[in-house]
DNA sequence: GTCTATAGGTGGATAGAC
DNA sequence: GTCTATCCACCTATAGAC
């Protein structure tokens, strides 16, 4: 029952945002009453914060497939991105990206796991990105961190655009550009 | 004082969302009662729209002197990233960005008015573009238009996320970055 | 684990006095 | 224009029966 609470509640939160949605839309949903998320989830906050370590989990296991994967630099980015299209193509906008605007309303705990998330992926990019310089796949100066920074931001800032302009090819064009720009 | 509510409310928006304040929050910080701001704006969804068109008037009307400066592309491209990063500096996100990710849950007036903004917006930078790739000042391939969404989008989300890290210079990194990877 | 019932608070919004 | 007072819907959360 955890899973499918957490399931709908992601749904809500990537579509509607943390302070769109309420305890009443999962029950709804579920065909369950409010009382019964409560004993699961006795706070709102503790569910946000599973929310967030669960969605986590999950989108660093999706990298696992690509590191392992005979593909180089470019084709990774290329896989990266396609983790956030594949997202947007259920018309949900990425839970983190979602959560970061609403950062302020959250509580501590929740914006502790939304650095988290945004960390490690950074971290990925960074690895990936300062490996395939070495190889000569990828071309860009300064520091990997930097520019991995720069696609977290510009990926999560596409979605969220995309999104409120109903077209999913906007996402794709732009994700697209950013990566051919690191070719070497 | 309609104003002034709307300046309130602006910052209210900026920092929490269109879904994370109240009248009661703008009435505590001006000092007045709620049925008050009743009276200037009848319904939250009047007063949501309303600050759009403001913001978006406001904005614009920025970009008037960058239009009229003696810059070249590359310059107005710079002063266009900083009317970003002066909103940043007040610990504020773009009022619009903030929007966009609470899309789904606006009334309809303020979905249009909000797309309105980013179509301005995408309009301008691709004249920018457009002139400046034409008389050598900057290098891209493909539309203008493309490069323009890719601009405000990866702005847009470079704010978000700077937010959530809270330091802003984080965010001048990754518009540096942007605007010297257009540059001839 | 799930229910009914309810507490205690806050949301947007209105009526009517001043 | 601003106030007091109030409405009703909804919010998160809890108590206690089954």
């Amino acid at each position: 029952m955890q899973d499918r609470i957490l399931d709908v509640a992601e749904h809500l939160v990537q579509t509607r945002g943390f302070n769109g949605f309420s305890y009443a839309d999962i029950a709804a949903s579920l065909g369950v009453t409010k009382a019964s998320l409560h004993y699961h989830f006795p706070a709102k906050a503790q569910l946000g914060r599973d929310l967030i370590v669960r969605y986590t989990a999950n989108f660093l296991a999706a990298l696992k497939p690509i590191d392992e994967g005979a593909g180089g630099a470019p084709e990774k980015l290329r896989r990266y991105a396609g983790i956030y299209a594949d997202v947007l193509s259920k018309d949900r906008m990425c839970l983190c990206g979602m959560l970061a605007a609403e950062y302020a309303t959250l509580p501590k705990p929740m914006q502790k796991e939304l650095r988290h998330f945004f960390d490690e992926n950074e971290g990925w990019l960074a690895g990936v990105l300062q490996q395939g310089r070495r190889v000569g796949e990828l071309a860009f100066s300064g520091p990997p961190r930097d520019v991995a920074s720069l696609l977290v931001s510009s990926l999560e800032g596409a979605m969220m655009l995309a999104r409120s302009h109903g077209n999913a090819k906007r996402f794709r064009t732009i994700a697209d550009r950013l990566i051919a720009d690191l070719a070497a």
